[in-house]
RNA sequence: GGGCCUAUAGCUCAGGUGGUUAGAGCGCACGCCUGAUAAGCGUGAGGUCGCUAGUUCAAGUCUAGCUAGGCCCA
């Protein structure tokens, strides 16, 4: 059967790849692969949980790419590779967009609103771009089984997370605990560190130097701050106890302050006046003493409970005692060398305290109160009331509380302090607090050492992730704080005794019920009521807020006879995303989860970002470690391939804010996106001409963005219905329409599209250079007035900021489509992150980049595919029917051999490398055979695939290009998989039917069989393919066309030993030279210099120091004497630093370099020299050709059928000419396939094709007699045969 | 401020264990081929290997410091 035809323009591969996806889907390939290999051994993959309430972004590509790509192989190399999807689906993220939907804000508003319809929204909004991670998932090629999807807030996940916690719990390794959270009070939530580090702004504060009088001596410890509202809550003030503080006496206030001895200078010239240094003490000195704190609240109103304690406002040391190094706080980058702690506001503060409540407990057996005059909303609470600040904004109350401290003269100096500080990601105006808030914590520093341990058995990529980032941040391993202060999330199952305390963590709503089996009857009573209504209360709620709230049971304790309720935390959702080696499958709870669980644990990959680190990385391994102690192996996962960032054109992180990210819909689907509409009004249009109908401003990094150019013709299609306005009737728009239209139906089946759509050109407004950029900011466009009316288009306001773009209204932006070419689609977006660079470096991502890269294989390898399809429909080579022709590889010709014994040795090497997990070698190992199949096989073998006939030698062309694809369509599979399957239909299944498998992807994948492989072959041709380099440098430099034929080159070898088996090729060489004759020549000195080197290799280590006396005394010698004297004997002598050393063949390298003047060129390998004499010969042979060349080119132009017969008139020829073509008069109506020939002297007809051959003009007239006989045949049906 | 990573041609990137003309692709220039043709190919110009010291006969490669960028954490 013929082979289905290949396009031979720009693929669309947007189309070909929807085509596989839906053979995929209609053979169930993937189902299928999973079935069939349902015997062999485990080869366990997690897939890291994404969230599907944000759309996915190049990122995750990048990350499915890597995780589709080892699955895929290994299955391929005989392994069983589940692959089950999941979706995290708590936390802090989840409830902000549902805030942002009810238009609400903050803790107190969603209670008003109702906890359970919170829940209910959360839940409801998980999977808003399901749709989107569907279809990106599935676009990519990415295999995983999203049926059978693991999600975080399902019952039974949240039942295993449970159990999780109740062995902890057993275990003792649950505590309770405060901790210091960067607090959003305005919203009553604490940000997760992620959050605040990308927050951060610059702002002025006030900087405050506190005086803080010394109990019994007259002198004060000098304070500074930046935050006064902290200061009423002040506990201690720290001094390093190693530092010299001085007492210095400011003459201008009449006090002595301490301070740092080394910033006295600092300060000095801070406050402008001179600070008299009266003593000198060590900071240890004054641990202990007492100071007078800056505000008396707690003094005064807190009756015995600290009034007269001389535990609090005193000197501490500020060191962080609880870590192993000396890891002060106390520094003298800024402030006095004092300072002041507030251990309700600040994680080092907070440390103090604790450590010293510990101490208290243990030795006096008494409270440390923490000290706080801040409530939860940010506002001070009753004990300010004095100064009138009660339920005052802590940032308002910092004025009032200075002035306040400057009228009871303790105020020193007072100025502003520009620094970042950090702002709510999601209201950039409320400023954070650091506050610390009781919190649930797991002993993870207990049993850190063990998980140590652990990860020195893991295999990491990059390796330096091992001891580097993740091995460091295990070694400062701090415990984790487990709760969070909100609402949806797993909730913390500990019940907590009302009467006596006791405490309990049952695993399971049934052990619950065991309890009380009237525990969930609200959330069954809610549920009943919600069918009622013909509504659906899902049951995974039953284990979220605030239903689970309501869950009570009877102590555990039966002497107590008390009520036990849950607490009200949920916790971190790192910690449901660490359960899911077990927890996908309802471990221990659900029915044969026991065995599924046995059977994929541990994990042999896993792959995520850089970023998961600290995230999933390590609450995967924390929490396997907590639970299974007792494993020795690597566990939960074995290998970790970290995954780099994808950046922009710049190198900048791509984020959505800032809008300078390609969408990944650019690469996968079309080159189009979506601008806002602005006018010339704004600001940054002033400087640039208006646009004229047809044309459009845009800024320059979205042209780049779309890999345009200045003055490219573009698609605007207006987002609205066109029913409103009248349509434009230009026929540019309706070419565009229809072919959108088309498009569009294609895809999605629908007919109908009533988008305006206009042709403009794109004009740039602006530049953007590594470090300036002027013009139009990205993601606006300018119209003309005209085309903004035919578009029924209204102006975005001209500040819109990238990100808004999607959410203005539908008149105000614009889809801006380049129709001209298709996006490059799947394969090219996963060639693209597999093969410019190891999967750990970070990739800079553009339109450009990926089109680039994909022209490195992709495109060269169905260049070569579509080569072979073309030739094989004409000389009907089958495989199926040639089989008997099929000759052993040694029986083929040298070029034959050679290509597969590349074939053989690309598979070893690949397969080495991806057994390895080394994707980025293989995809090298891919494109070097791929260079070579189409720059040197495909091409030195043109002339046997167009050969007469079908000779032995030229079905064995055709099968060993046939072997190349077939096996290229294998090993390509797992990286492009599309593309792999395409051809693998094509060469294979259409053609062999019945009896093979029939997805690329249910085939094992080649390992290379070294019997074939001769690397003595491989070494001869690269020397070959080196040396017809240097002819046709020579070529170049001498200006002689390759087509003119030459008599005769010369190659001088430097290793002249290498003859033999160099001349077994000189017939390739002169082909492709395009000369009669290739002498090698030994004794060339006129034309070639010899130069002889130290092998240093060799050398270096024999002779040490001596190298450089000795490559002098080579240097000083005759070359040419000294190649004399190593061919005679093999060795030479040389005298060095008055002794001698003795110099065989392989401690030198010779080589061989062409004089000047001579039409020649010279390499490592040898030295080409060309004769250029041209007889009366070869100037005929040479304008034969060129004839020749320009006849066929004119066939070509006139895009005449491959086999079309023609009649030809050759005109305005000169003698010579003339003379010349009479001569071959039947080579060349053979080769052009003209039935006759006409060769006149006369000056052509002025509607005759002119064209020039040396240096006359000729005329070719040409008229097409037709396609006859079988060979049209056979191309007509593979010609116009497309399905 | 700390930890880790990165820095090589205009651009994107390769360059086990130190070894002497530092590579590839793209882009650019020039040219070739014209029966793979809205393709294919060749040649060339482009580099103080971020900077500064050091170790060594020899440093892009090893060591230290610095600078810039990225990430994670403060």
């Amino acid at each position: 059967m013929a082979f289905e035809k290949v396009d031979q323009a720009i693929p669309n591969f947007p189309n070909l790849e929807r085509r596989i996806l839906q053979l995929w889907e209609d053979r169930k390939v993937f189902h299928r692969s999973l079935a069939e290999t349902k015997d062999r051994p485990e080869f366990v993959f997690y897939e890291g949980p994404p969230t599907a309430n944000g759309l996915p972004h190049n990122g995750h590509v990048l990350t499915r790419v890597i995780k589709d790509l080892f699955p895929r192989y290994m299955t391929m190399r005989g392994y069983h590779v589940e692959r089950r999807a999941g979706w995290d689906t708590h936390g802090l993220p989840v409830e902000v967009e549902v805030e942002k939907e009810l238009r609400i804000r903050g803790r107190e508003a969603i209670l008003e609103y109702g906890v359970d319809r919170f829940a209910e929204r959360c839940l409801a909004s998980v999977f808003r771009y399901t749709r989107e991670w569907e279809h990106m998932t599935k676009r990519i090629g990415f295999w995983v089984d999203l049926d059978k999807a693991y999600v975080t807030y399902h019952k039974r996940y949240v039942e295993s997370v449970w159990w999780a916690l109740s062995r902890l719990f057993e275990k003792g390794l649950l505590y309770r605990g405060h901790k210091v959270v960067w607090w959003w009070a305005q919203g009553g939530t604490a940000l997760s560190s992620g959050e605040v580090g990308n927050a951060y702004k610059t702002v002025d504060d006030p900087s405050v130097y506190v005086r803080l009088p010394l109990v019994g001596e007259d002198a004060s410890l000098l304070i500074w701050t930046t935050t006064p509202w902290t200061l009423p809550s002040n506990m201690f003030a720290a001094v390093h106890a190693d530092l010299e503080y001085s007492y210095v006496y400011d003459s201008e206030r009449g006090e002595t302050l301490v301070v740092a001895r080394e910033l006295v200078a600092r300060l000095s010239e801070k406050f402008g006046r001179g600070l008299e240094e009266r003593k000198v003490v060590l900071g240890r000195d004054l641990i202990g003493r007492r100071y007078t704190p800056p505000f008396d609240v707690f003094t005064k109103d807190t009756h015995g409970a600290t009034d007269g304690d001389d535990r609090y406002w005193r000197v501490v040391g500020g060191d962080r005692s609880h870590t192993t190094a000396p890891d002060w706080f106390v520094t003298l980058d800024v402030g006095t060398g004092i300072v002041h702690l507030a251990p309700a506001f600040g994680e080092d503060d907070w440390k103090v305290w604790r450590k010293e409540e510990r101490r208290e407990l243990e030795t006096t057996k008494r409270d440390l109160k923490l000290l706080c005059t801040v409530r939860p909303d940010g506002k001070m609470d009753e004990r300010l009331a004095s100064l009138g600040l009660e339920g005052t904004w802590v940032k308002d109350a910092d004025r009032p509380l200075i002035q306040d401290l400057k009228a009871r003269g303790i105020l020193v100096h007072h100025e502003t302090y520009t620094h970042e500080y950090p702002f709510c990601w999601r209201s950039d105006s409320d400023p954070l607090i650091q506050f610390a808030r009781d919190a649930w914590f797991i002993r993870t520093t207990e049993k850190i050492d063990r998980v140590i341990e652990n990860n020195g058995r893991v295999v990491w990529a990059p390796e330096h992730i091992k001891e580097g980032r993740f091995g460091d941040f295990l070694e400062g391993n701090v415990d984790w704080a487990l709760s969070r202060e909100r609402f949806w999330g797993t909730p913390l199952n500990i019940w907590v005794c009302e009467t006596c305390g006791t405490m309990e963590a049952p695993a399971s709503c049934a052990a619950i019920e065991k309890r009380n089996p009237e525990a969930f009857s609200r959330f069954h009573a809610d549920r009943a009521a919600a069918r009622d209504k013909n509504e659906d209360l899902s049951l995974d709620l039953m284990v979220h807020k605030p239903w689970i709230d309501a869950v009570t049971m009877p102590c555990v304790k039966p002497e107590c006879g008390g009520t036990m309720k849950r607490v009200p935390e949920v916790i971190d959702c790192w910690f449901d995303s660490g359960c899911m080696p077990f927890a996908q499958f309802g471990y221990p709870h659900a029915e044969g989860s026991e065995e599924r669980f046995r059977r994929a644990f541990p994990a042999d990959f896993i792959s995520e970002a850089i970023d998961q680190t600290r995230g999933w990385f390590y609450s995967l391994m924390m929490i396997s470690n907590l639970l299974f102690e007792e494993k020795r192996e690597a566990h939960p996962y074995k290998r970790c391939i970290v995954l780099g960032h994808v950046l922009d054109q710049f190198g900048k992180k791509e984020s959505k804010s800032s809008g300078n990210y390609t969408p990944p819909e650019i690469i996968l689907d079309a080159v189009r996106m979506e601008l806002a509409v602005v006018t010339m009004d704004a600001p940054y249009a002033k400087d640039f001409k208006p646009p004229r109908p047809g044309e459009a401003l845009i800024g320059p990094e979205d042209l780049d963005g779309l890999d345009l150019k200045d003055g490219s013709e573009v698609v605007l299609t207006s987002p609205s219905i066109s029913t409103s306005v009248s349509r434009v009737p230009a026929e540019a728009t309706e070419r565009a329409e229809k072919t959108e239209k088309a498009e569009n139906a294609e895809k999605t089946g629908d007919v109908a599209d009533d988008r305006i759509r206009r042709r403009v050109k794109l004009r740039v407004a602006g530049k953007r250079t590594q470090t300036t950029k002027t013009g139009l900011p990205r993601r606006v466009v300018i119209l003309s007035e005209e085309d903004m009316k035919a578009l029924a288009l209204e102006p975005a306001p001209a500040d819109v900021r990238p990100a808004e773009v999607p959410r203005l209204p539908m008149r105000q932006r614009v889809m801006v489509e380049d129709q001209s070419v298709p996006a490059p689609g799947a394969d090219a977006f996963r060639w693209f992150f597999l093969a410019s660079n190891p999967p750990w470096n970070s990739t800079r991502h553009s339109l450009s980049n990926v089109r680039a890269l994909q022209k490195e294989l992709p495109i060269k390898l169905r260049n070569v595919y579509s080569f072979f399809v073309t030739y094989a429909n004409i000389d009907g080579f089958s495989p199926v029917e040639h089989e008997k022709a099929k000759r052993p590889v040694k029986e083929r010709a040298l070029l034959e051999r050679w290509v597969i014994s590349e074939l053989e040795k690309t598979k070893m090497s690949v397969v080495l490398h991806m057994d390895a997990f080394r994707s980025y070698e293989a995809t090298q190992a891919l494109n070097e055979f791929v260079e070579g199949l189409s720059n040197w096989y495909v091409r030195r073998s043109r002339d046997s695939f167009w050969a007469e006939g079908k000779g032995p030698e030229k079905l064995d062309a055709y099968w060993t290009l046939y072997q190349c694809l077939r096996d290229l369509a294998l090993m390509i599979a797992p990286f492009l998989p599309f593309a792999a399957e395409d051809m693998y239909q094509n060469l294979v299944v259409r053609q062999y039917g019945e009896g093979h498998p029939d997805s690329v992807h249910l085939r094992l994948f080649p390992t290379g069989d070294a019997s074939r492989v001769d690397e003595v072959l491989s070494q001869d041709m690269a020397e070959v393919r080196a040396l017809v380099s240097l002819g046709l440098q020579v070529r170049a430099k001498t200006k002689i066309k390759v087509r003119q034929p030459l008599e005769e080159a010369e190659i001088v070898l430097s290793a002249p030993e290498r003859e033999a088996a160099l001349s077994q090729y000189v017939g390739i060489m002169q082909d492709e030279l395009n000369v009669r004759t290739i002498r090698f020549v030994r004794a060339a000195e006129e034309y070639v210099s010899y130069r002889v080197k130290p092998n240093f290799q060799a050398l270096g280590k024999r002779l040490g120091p001596k190298m450089k006396a000795t490559q002098a005394a080579i240097a000083a010698k005759d070359p040419g004497e000294l190649q004399r004297a190593l061919d005679k004997n093999g060795r030479v002598t040389l005298d060095v630093d008055a002794g001698t050393v003795e110099l065989t063949k392989e401690d030198l390298v010779v080589t061989v370099e062409a004089k000047e003047g001579f039409a020649a060129a010279g390499g490592p390998v040898g030295v080409v020299v060309l004769n250029t004499t041209l007889s009366d010969a070869l100037i005929e042979e040479g304008l034969f050709r060129e004839v020749l060349s320009k006849v066929q080119g004119r066939r070509k132009d006139l895009k005449l059928d491959f086999a079309a017969r023609i009649s030809l008139s050759l005109w305005g020829l000169s003698e010579r000419l003339a003379a010349t073509l009479e001569k071959r008069r039947e080579e060349l109506g053979r080769e052009t396939l003209a039935s006759d020939v006409r060769l006149v002297s006369e000056v052509a007809p002025s509607d005759v094709f002119e064209a020039t051959v040396g240096d006359e003009r000729i005329g070719i007239g040409i008229v097409d007699l037709g396609t006859p006989g079988k060979k049209s045949d056979r191309f007509d049906a593979a010609g116009t045969s497309r399905s």
